[in-house]
DNA sequence: ACCTGAACACCGTTCAAGT
DNA sequence: ACCTGAACACCGTTCAAGT
């Protein structure tokens, strides 16, 4: 087959047609690439390097959107908080993407500033150096948690049982996975906040 | 072949040689398993019924070690930094195991029981009923992530680039990866119950 | 009841060959 | 430079056939 004289192919193609494969699926895959976009396999290679790679430019995607407000004279809560937030919406957007994303080294250039602003926001609070990073891992595990939570299984703990009595109560009382969810995230977000303030050298509680 | 008077397999042999495997490699398969058994792939089929069974096995068989050494008139607070470390403890023995685990619904009667003890910790601490799930999700999100935090890459963030001078200067500053990993989770367990005390009765800080 | 071999429907990646 | 088809080395699962 002849080189077509315009390029049948893109890198924005393939990232688009395997983040609407997961969206829909929970998975992609070149097989269903290369069918979706009417290509051979073995072409999506002159694009991309790796299935890894695919993944990494589907981080960089999905946080392009992100939009970013900057209010200069914010408390560094208040950047804390904002980050958080528009971090989690923006895997609460594509759930089914979080698994993949996570055992994964980041190397999308938004993302890493992302973490540079939350390290600069940290400082100004007067949080000790050696516990920066601490706090930021503390974020993280909550940010990327929180949006595993909202993914694929919708029992994360399977209470069928009857051993199990303030599970299942506390369960009852948080209402549908949703509202729970969303309940928890604002929680969690309160309750980060209060801790690590704790560790500050001006305590605002 | 006929039928061997003693049996070749067990599911103690499969969930044994996938757990090795995993600890090894980072996953296991079918093949490998029924290589290293010396039975062919088809045969596992008569223990096991899916692979998803086996990771859930697993889930079990890495909690089973777990000893409880309960003491009966603890703090809640106590309760609750016991169960959160010995529930990391557990993933800290088979790092590579938390990604497999992280996607699948929890059924292993161990792990129920041990977020059945939270549950009846944090009901102990006076926090509000519509807020138990929350912080135990909270808490969950903490163990979970930072026991995937010390586990395949070794750089989780690719800070090789000069744009993120704070976050590199933290980095630098919180020492090498398994300090680093024990500091923030240090830091975040009490961070937590800081946060999470706040919203108590009783408060303790 | 327990094991086998063959088959099926999937994967990611490489590479010589075409234009 | 860009695409193809074939090949390779993997997967999980099913099933008829053996004893």
């Amino acid at each position: 087959m002849p080189r077509p004289r315009s390029a049948l192919l893109s890198v924005e193609l393939i990232v688009e047609s395997a983040l609407a494969q997961v969206d829909r699926t929970g998975n992609f895959s070149f097989p269903r690439i290369a069918a979706e976009l009417g290509v051979s396999q073995s072409s999506l290679y002159n694009r991309i390097e790796s299935r890894e790679h695919i993944i990494e430019l589907l981080r960089a995607r999905i946080f392009a959107d992100r939009r970013v407000m900057q209010d200069d004279d914010e408390s560094w809560e208040q950047t804390v908080r904002r980050l958080i937030r528009s971090y989690h919406d923006c895997f609460a957007q594509h759930p089914n993407l979080v698994p993949l994303l996570m055992s994964q080294t980041v190397r999308a250039e938004a993302v890493l500033q992302m973490y540079e602003d939350l390290a600069a926001a940290l400082e100004r609070s007067g949080l000790p150096q050696q516990d920066l990073m601490s706090a930021i891992s503390l974020i993280d595990y909550f940010a990327l948690g929180s949006a595993l939570e909202s993914t694929a299984p919708d029992e994360v703990w399977d209470v069928s049982t009857e051993h199990h009595p303030t599970l299942r109560r506390a369960l009852q009382e948080a209402g549908p996975t949703g509202e729970r969810v969303n309940r928890a995230f604002d929680f969690g977000v309160d309750a980060l906040l209060a801790g690590i303030a704790m560790r500050t050298k001006h305590r605002i509680y």
